[in-house]
DNA sequence: CAGTATCCGAGTGGATACTG
DNA sequence: CAGTATCCACTCGGATACTG
């Protein structure tokens, strides 16, 4: 029923480039474009590569969406072979691959902080036990 | 009742620094970072400088959740003076700094490609409305 | 293979009322 | 002021079944 694009979040009186940045740091989004950057996918094969990334796989539901509101965006191209069995390659284009850089070092920054991050996250639960414990007395 | 911070998305087997990321791409994560990019922020005040970004404003529970989800992580400072009335200021740590800059940098982009994208959307909703037309015949 | 269509449960996030 | 607690609408996203 052709998906008038009326899903995603709506617009409603947010700015439009808060839309964009949603749907590239969106739960899939992020993983299309960091394994895009890699190299051009077939769509079973994106979903198998995604899902080898931990975490469980993405249903082919919102891969599709995805894929779609990214190329919508401009941001990822989507060749469509007209054989049979369908083929259908999916790349980034030159404004995706932008985008996929930097979310790709935002990821990356992440990911070698992550010690911190986890030392912070152990002092605040210790303060959280301790200020919870002697609350209940 | 203490938030046991199993709320969110529960890592069930996703990496640790998935979640991270998910954190400071949040809705509000980014608006939250984006601002006290700035300055320091009392709550409110963050509150409000948030709603004024377009977009309607934060719920109280919202930014609160943010906020905790984000102190916790070690990326941003939570500072309560014990006055009357409660004062809490908010800001950035050295690492929240890191990340808040490339999340600026990120909506930066996003904002100065807009033009771009708006028209690969009419392009993909032109063709997707030919498309559309011509099948129903 | 590459989707589309439909249903549905869980969780997000907003509104409201209340507390220290 | 700075939250917490509760309720609830709505959307996201998964499972399933079907199509070209």
């Amino acid at each position: 029923m052709a998906v008038s694009h009326k899903q995603q979040v709506d617009a409603e009186a947010m700015c439009p480039h808060r839309l964009v940045l949603e749907h590239l740091t969106s739960r899939w989004g992020v993983l299309v474009l960091i394994e895009l950057l890699e190299r051009s996918y077939r769509f079973s094969e994106l979903r198998r590569a995604i899902s080898g990334l931990g975490g469980r796989g993405v249903s082919e539901k919102m891969l599709t969406q995805t894929l779609q509101t990214l190329e919508r965006d401009g941001l990822v191209h989507r060749d469509a072979k007209p054989v049979i069995p369908p083929r259908v390659d999916y790349s980034l284009t030159g404004l995706g691959r932008e985008a996929a850089e930097q979310v790709r070092s935002l990821a990356r920054w992440t990911h070698d902080r992550m010690g911190e991050v986890e030392r912070a996250r152990q002092a605040y639960d210790a303060n959280r036990q301790a200020y919870d414990a002697n609350r209940q007395t």
